[in-house]
DNA sequence: TAAATAGTGTCTATGAGACATTATGTA
DNA sequence: TACATAATGTCTCATAGACACTATTTA
């Protein structure tokens, strides 16, 4: 490959790099005319879905809500609860936003209404092909259900009949069980992305139940992170969040195997 | 409105939740009726583009490419760089990567192969009437250009005709000067993003020349954060990623208008 | 020489982590 | 009584920040 006499070349960490003063005719033509006739909707549009990462944390064991595909492809197999986001057929009437998509997925699947729930947007998964029948860019979320809701999105998949439409499963049991799609990158992605802000932010709170003791709380830590922390230095680190009124004392006191222990309850901000 | 006898309800953080134990009929159709629909394509699908946050700091300013819109609607104002994601027309072909057209648009803009700059995606903005014309999901990246590249960036802007096609504009501008569409939340949204990695990862590097000086380093930290860190101590953080190896000694002295500083390069990983 | 920035050193406060000890329940 | 976990205390080390001081250049 040769440059043009006008061409500029420079020395990167990269290596050599070519820069073309005039762009590349046939790359200006193709946008512009890609552009245009995009416009007059010729041009294939992709489908876009949200897929939702639903976990929660009960008996010291990360679990994910998963479905079992009826349809091909991957027929049979556990994958991401996942929809359609709906798009209007008209400029005026242009469908749901893309966060209404994802929360009334997630309200579908356990019953609850979303706003009792954290929600937040992951990352968008947009590989060509990632779906055999055709492209779907899917909006990853993921949502995190305190403990003692989880019976209630249990009683919700045992009505319609014998066989559950979405069952908890353990995070630990997802690597050997592959998932539908890019779904098992895409749980991956999530659970390293709560193990990055459960440092800095408050999500511990919504995978402990409504009042909770620091042991509880330490063991939710140590199953997202995957160590063990000190008892005691972890209840030093609880007792700023205590002076600072991030939590406050909830009344009685935790019955457990030996000296019961104190509870808390998160002062939502 | 009044839940039926064999609804369960209960109290949490957010007040009374009723839990319908059978899913609501109606929401039950819509959602197989949609999806089997869907799958035959009778259902409108969206646009989805990727909008480009292209970021450099010069003259310790952090600035951002835009280009002005020449077409309704925000004709005339000014826009994150763009482009819709190509989609194929079958299932065998089914047109970019979704990170493919993030680096495509990226290299159009700025003249440069995208494998030199780095490239990150930010987040997905799907609200409904973000588009006034079409449903629009824009999946938005964000880019840094190191500032001895800024030269090649506009000198390719310069060569089709009088007005340059996309120009680099001061951050602290565009607050007065609002942009397109939703692109000023877009915009916000990755300076905040930068701001909140800075700390803990080695995106400074990517706004430093490949040779640079302590001093260079420390203001780039400095405009992202908007604070101004102690010389003395900042030098000492700097020390230790020396003492990692994450930084070497180049050869030379940069000149300033004091005393000359020793300048380092990154080793990239 | 004055101004400016590079570069070094010192002191303090804070938080993480290792580890020991006491307190209070259950089996 | 043995065991388990709650709850407290102590010590060390790493780091952040405030601040003083020296070094080396240009104007």
């Amino acid at each position: 490959m040769e440059a043009s006499r006008k061409d500029l070349a420079f020395r990167t960490r990269e290596g050599l790099i070519h820069v073309s003063r005039k762009p590349p005719e046939i790359d200006e033509e193709d946008e512009s005319e890609f552009l245009a006739h995009y416009q007059g909707e010729e041009y294939p549009r992709p489908s876009v879905a949200v897929d939702l990462v639903i976990l929660t944390i009960v008996d010291v064991d990360l679990k994910v809500l998963l479905v079992r595909r009826s349809e091909h492809p991957f027929k049979g197999v556990r994958a991401l609860p996942g929809g359609f986001v709906r798009v209007g057929d008209s400029s005026k009437n242009q469908g749901e936003d893309l966060d209404a998509a994802a929360a009334r997925v997630l309200s579908e699947k356990t019953g609850l209404p979303s706003r009792s729930l954290y929600l937040e947007q992951l990352y968008t998964f947009g590989k060509a092909n990632r779906d055999p029948r055709m492209r779907v860019i899917s909006v990853a979320y993921y949502a995190l259900v305190r403990p003692d809701l989880v019976p209630f999105v249990e009683a919700r998949q045992m009505v319609e009949n014998g066989s559950p439409r979405a069952v908890w499963l353990s995070f630990s049991q997802t690597g050997s069980e592959p998932l539908a799609f890019d779904h098992s990158e895409i749980l991956k992605t999530a659970v390293k992305r709560i193990s990055g802000k459960i440092d800095y932010t408050d999500i511990a709170f919504e995978l402990v139940p409504a009042t909770f003791t620091i042991g509880e709380l330490r063991s939710v830590h140590e199953v997202i992170k995957g160590t063990a922390y000190d008892p005691g230095n972890f209840r030093r680190r609880f007792q700023r969040m205590l002076a600072d009124r991030i939590i406050e004392k909830a009344p009685g006191k935790r019955l457990t195997v030996s000296r019961p222990a104190a509870v808390f309850r998160f002062r939502r901000p």
